[in-house]
DNA sequence: GCCGTTTTCGGCCCGACTGTTTTCAGTCG
């Protein structure tokens, strides 16, 4: 991963200054953005493929051709590369740096620098404090306060929002708005709606003879801080979460094609259309037409997949994947749905960290309408979590039991959340482990081994036969916490030669696996758990991101074990 | 600079909003 991101900032920069550069370059400029794209999206560094397959391995990147291909090669060997370093002689500039601030592109930054010789976001801040860009030819008053505000957006919300907390404040958003009567529709698209795990701003769609006033109403919701643009198209509210809200209004006959041109992702539509014009045909927000102008299809997303050729693709895939081609040759997975889940294997209760009780948490779960919950606290070492030992442990069978006895309309299973130690050894006693229905083995502590040493130690766990699901593999925490150090084809290996179920777990923060990692486990043949690991009650309804990741990597019911009737589930966790 | 189920040359996605403009460039998604 060293060389991607910054050889993708470095097309970046070069597509800047091009647009800086006399002449036409639209197209050489899209060719490299496009490049940084794919290539700053990549799980491989692009040094591990140059060693392995060479520059025919570099050229299999799409968007990169020859030329490309030799720019990434130089830049590996030599850290340099010449055309970069040639332009950024002329245009000593960090547009990296300052690029996406609001209303700063190329040329506008060009001009700052040109006439104040601004050249990275301090010398932008400066001259914002001194009042020196207003009246400066092409930036007015207005310009400086857009930049300014920019920039402290940008120092406020570093990174992208979870989508625990976005998601939830975009429905919110979207019900007003059919609330107040004004709209006939009003739905989440964008990342949201693709239920990718962080999202940099919330898009709603609208669908109304009275576009304006439904701008007007929004721009007035709790929930908007303040207007950055307001038309009857097209409105961006800065909502007080911290991420913008883009508003668009469109026509009832072209609500489908403006979901899917509004849902994305970018690439994903830019396949679609040029596949539209392939056909004769053209695709943008307003509806699919063809050569005279007569709409095709516009009104129904899944119409507008249709007459391209294609099987209507679920919002959750459409991260250009693979996914057309599946679409197009009728070979999509039919994706595990939220509503088939029947039970949570990991709960935390008040026997360690968690609030309720396990009677509680059971309760909840039979009103969620599962079939089975699976009770897993932690052990000894986790002792901040209050992590019980063998003693405990067995009291808390009795308490299971005891619960269960209480309750009819729900199946109670005996877990734990169980360390995997520095050694790779297990925190309990086989006795006790023997006694639950399945072992849930995770690592939390001595985090800082090399990969080799935690790949090891890990795989260890896994052929010890006591250990039945990986909970949260990589451990990272978004936006807080890296993910351990781990050589995944090793551990996926080993899972499959064990009989090793990967945890998707749905927290917010975790989404762990995540969904890239979830496809490559996929092609090991792995089977799934999806849980909340839950501490609370309510937690349990965090479900819905799980599911959001399962479907994100392309998973079926039958590879996810909670999607099981009770029945089956216990004959799938047997050892074999 | 990339790329190919009409092409190794000649295309490459498209429309809206804003500000400072007098008819549109720059930015954005």
């Amino acid at each position: 991963m060293m060389h991607n991101k910054r050889i993708a900032d470095i097309f970046d920069e070069i597509a800047d200054m091009l647009e800086l550069e006399p002449g036409d370059h639209r197209f050489e400029v899209r060719a490299y953005r496009r490049a940084a794209i794919n290539i700053s999206s990549m799980q491989e560094d692009v040094e591990d493929l140059l060693n392995k397959k060479g520059m025919e391995g570099l050229r299999e990147i799409p968007g990169i051709g020859e030329g490309l291909a030799q720019k990434i090669a130089d830049f590996v060997r030599s850290g340099k590369i010449k055309k970069y370093e040639e332009l950024k002689k002329k245009y000593p500039i960090d547009f990296t740096g300052m690029m996406g601030i609001q209303g700063l592109g190329p040329k506008k930054i060009f001009r700052l620098y040109k006439e104040l010789g601004i050249r990275n976001m301090e010398d932008l801040k400066d001259a914002i404090l001194s009042h020196r860009i207003s009246g400066l030819p092409g930036f007015g008053r207005k310009s400086e306060e857009v930049i300014g505000k920019g920039i402290k957006m940008r120092e406020a919300s570093k990174g992208r929002m979870l989508l625990g907390e976005a998601l939830p404040e975009a429905e919110q958003i979207a019900k007003k708005i059919m609330e107040s009567g004004l709209a006939d529709k009003a739905e989440v698209a964008g990342s949201a709606r693709r239920m990718k795990e962080t999202v940099g701003d919330i898009d709603i769609l609208v669908v109304s003879s009275m576009a304006g006033k439904v701008m007007d109403f929004a721009s007035k919701l709790e929930e908007v801080s303040g207007t950055i643009s307001k038309g009857n198209a097209k409105s961006t509210f800065m909502l007080n979460i911290g991420i913008t809200c883009d508003i668009r209004a469109v026509g009832r006959k072209s609500f489908g094609s403006a979901m899917q041109y509004f849902t994305g992702s970018k690439d994903h539509g830019v396949i679609c259309r040029q596949i539209a014009i392939k056909k004769g045909l053209k695709l943008s927000e307003y509806g699919l037409f063809d050569k005279k102008g007569k709409a095709v299809a516009g009104s129904e997303e899944s119409r507008v997949y249709e007459r391209l050729g294609m099987d209507y693709i679920e919002p959750e895939m459409r991260e250009n994947r693979g996914e057309i081609d599946a679409a197009l040759a009728h070979n999509l997975p039919k994706l595990v749905k939220l509503g088939e889940i029947k039970g949570d294997l990991h709960i935390h209760t008040d026997h360690t960290d968690g609030s309720e009780s396990i009677a509680d948490m059971a309760k909840y779960a039979m009103s969620k309408g599962y079939e089975y919950i699976g009770i897993s606290d932690h052990t000894k070492s986790e002792y901040v979590a209050n992590g019980m030992d063998d003693k405990r442990f067995m009291k808390y069978f009795d308490e299971i039991d005891k619960a269960q006895k209480d309750l009819d309309g729900i199946k109670i299973l005996k877990s734990g959340e169980i360390d995997i130690l520095k050694d790779g050894s297990l925190d309990l006693g086989k006795k006790t482990m023997e006694r639950m229905d399945y072992r849930i083995c995770t690592v939390h502590m001595n985090r800082n081994m090399d990969k080799m040493q935690m790949t090891a130690r890990i795989v260890r766990a896994m052929e010890s036969g006591y250990m039945d699901i990986w909970a949260h593999p990589t451990g990272r925490l978004i936006n807080q916490r890296e993910a351990l150090q781990l050589d995944m084809d090793k551990l996926f290996q080993a899972a499959k030669d064990n009989g090793i179920i990967m945890e998707i777990n749905s927290y917010p923060n975790r989404l762990d696996l995540n969904d890239e990692n979830i496809m490559k486990a996929r092609e090991y043949g792995l089977r799934f758990a999806v849980n909340t690991d839950a501490h609370r009650a309510a937690h349990m309804d965090l479900m819905r991101y799980g599911i959001g990741m399962a479907r994100r990597g392309w998973l079926e019911k039958k590879s996810v074990i909670n999607a099981l009737d009770y029945a089956s589930l216990k004959k799938s966790l047997k050892k074999a």
